[in-house]
RNA sequence: GUCCCCAUCGUCUAGAGGCCUAGGACACCGCCCUUUCACGGCGGCGACACGGGUUCGAAUCCCGUUGGGGACGCCA
């Protein structure tokens, strides 16, 4: 049988880190079997889903190259692809259950569960159900719903036995079903829980794998019930460990960005993230570490997915997006620069392909997140000058840098030419009639020119701000040092 | 409290009884390259949680302890 492997998000906010892992390990998983990836949106609780949540979750995956072959907006033979527009197909496989005696109708009320469940706490008990409306009379359940009393649907749990399976990653997992209680299956609403929909669409989906959060565990042994009081054969399961913040607990908002579209914004690549999120609990070889997705779907493999919860480590994921950037091709890398800073408010329409080619050329392998292109670009985008308060009280302690600048200001006015040779030759030239190293001239020519000790490569700065520009910022920094340094000896 | 899961450098991990004086990567620290930073190269720091077994031999297998995480909802 064809593998067939699903990601079942519940549309309550953006898709974070987490669950992107998981869908991008069920779509490697796919890929790699020759299978099919199946997107299901889970929006059974109507209160807490929105439809600006599925379209965001929808954008993510695109975004990050996980594309499904049967969900939404796609089709397939399994459909509908949303929980909400399943409730006939619900209903029908409860009134089996229900038939065959494997469900029972609860009376009690969310006030009464609560009330004995705190009771059961208080005692030190497991809060669990205590089977009441399992032991009323037919006479009892036919009078309460003449009365038009609510009534969910409870499986019937056979306390006796176990339930046990063989985790794709965690080898034999098994519960004791006393351990269990009788968990409801239908709302009083008619809409089904969490788990007993999961069973029922994995199972009339014919999901081969779930592969998910191991947060899920604790429900593996109650579906397993129920798929086998419809008499259908569970899946594989693979309960793959969770992601956590730098302090070792569960990811969650309070550890800045998890959602995919955060790091999007923050100028990550796709690959990167994808690249990253594989290697959080899954390794090739233990030394090959950077992958496209394309690589990741011919080497992935859930056999070499770790059972170990991973820490979400924000620096080697910057690293991998640097290696990443660095490894396309130049007029890709422009194209994505050009398109993050446009989306960030940068104006660069009325700019020459080339100057910005030459800028993002000159940054380099700085580029470690297309923010970067707009940190080292500054200096060229702005008329007005970001001076550095650090940067400047020590060019003010250079020795007569106010002279030096004053004279790479008129060579460069003189340099007709204007080009990275002839910028570089004059530059040096000048330190040389000067008698100081080159280093020293250009040293304060960066910080006049870009108000910042960190920069591109010096001409190419002074190329991409232009002659007029570039003899602007050397005179206005020589005439401020010239100023400061006089006020400074009265 | 009950149940389940996990346990190798700060972090991600390799390791499936001898190849381990435990390998790689990020971060950090030196040195080199260099106009700074970054990149790159070289080197350094740095871990098998603890205690019992099993075995000729254990990071690897078993048990326990400790620590961490998760689940105990008419949420998913």
């Amino acid at each position: 049988m064809s593998v067939r492997v699903r990601f079942a998000p519940s549309p309550t906010g953006y898709l974070h880190v987490g669950g992107a892992r998981t869908a991008l390990y069920n779509l490697l998983f796919a890929r790699r079997n020759g299978g099919t990836f199946v997107l299901r949106i889970e929006d059974t609780d109507a209160a807490r889903s929105t439809d600006d949540s599925v379209t965001a979750i929808f954008d993510s995956l695109r975004w990050l190259g996980l594309e499904w072959d049967e969900g939404p907006g796609i089709g397939g033979p399994h459909g509908p692809y949303f929980q909400s527009e399943r409730r006939e197909i619900y209903g029908r496989h409860a009134q089996t259950l229900l038939a065959a005696g494997r469900a029972y109708p609860c009376f009690c009320t969310p006030e009464e569960l609560e009330t004995r469940r705190s009771a059961m706490a208080a005692r030190g008990e497991a809060p669990r159900y205590d089977g009441r409306c399992r032991r009323l009379t037919t006479a009892e359940r036919e009078r309460f719903t003449a009365e038009g009393r609510p009534a969910a649907l409870r499986f019937a749990l056979d306390p006796a036995g176990e339930s046990a399976w063989d985790d794709r990653v965690r080898g034999r997992v098994v519960f004791q079903n006393e351990v269990l209680d009788d968990f409801v299956l239908v709302r009083s609403d008619g809409l089904p829980t969490y788990n007993f929909a999961c069973v029922v669409d994995d199972g009339s989906m014919e999901i081969t794998d779930v592969i998910r959060g191991d947060d899920h565990i604790s429900n593996t042994p109650r579906q397993l019930l129920i798929y086998l009081a419809l008499g259908w054969t569970p899946p594989r399961f693979a309960h793959v460990p969770m992601i956590l913040g730098e302090d070792g607990t569960r990811l969650s908002k309070r550890h800045g960005a998890t959602a995919v579209g955060a790091w999007r914004e923050l100028g990550y690549l796709p690959e990167a993230l994808d690249n990253f999120l594989a290697l959080l609990g899954w390794s090739y070889d233990g030394r090959t570490e950077l992958f496209s997705l394309a690589e990741l779907e011919e080497k992935f493999d859930l056999d070499r997915v770790g059972a170990n919860p991973a820490v979400f480590n924000t620096e080697k994921l910057e690293w991998m997006n640097g290696q990443h950037l660095k490894r396309l091709d130049e007029a890709a890398r422009v194209q994505l620069v050009r398109d993050y800073l446009a989306h960030h408010g940068r104006d660069l329409a009325g700019r020459d392909p080339e100057w910005l080619a030459t800028l993002v050329r000159a940054i380099g392998d700085r580029l470690k997140t297309l923010a970067d292109a707009e940190r080292y670009g500054k200096f060229a985008f702005d008329l007005e000058l970001d001076m550095d308060s650090q940067a400047w009280s020590e060019l003010l302690e250079r020795p007569q840098a106010g002279e030096r600048l004053t004279a790479l200001a008129a060579r460069l006015e003189a340099d007709t030419e204007f080009s990275l040779a002839s910028l570089e030759r004059e530059t040096r030239a000048l330190a040389a009639e000067s008698g100081i190293k080159a280093g020293e001239l250009i040293g304060i020519a960066r910080v006049a020119l870009t108000g910042h000790k960190v920069s591109p490569g010096i001409f190419d700065v002074m190329w991409l701000l232009g002659r007029e520009r570039a003899v602007a910022r050397l005179r206005d920094a020589a005439a401020r040092w010239q100023r400061e340094h006089a006020a400074e000896r009265v």
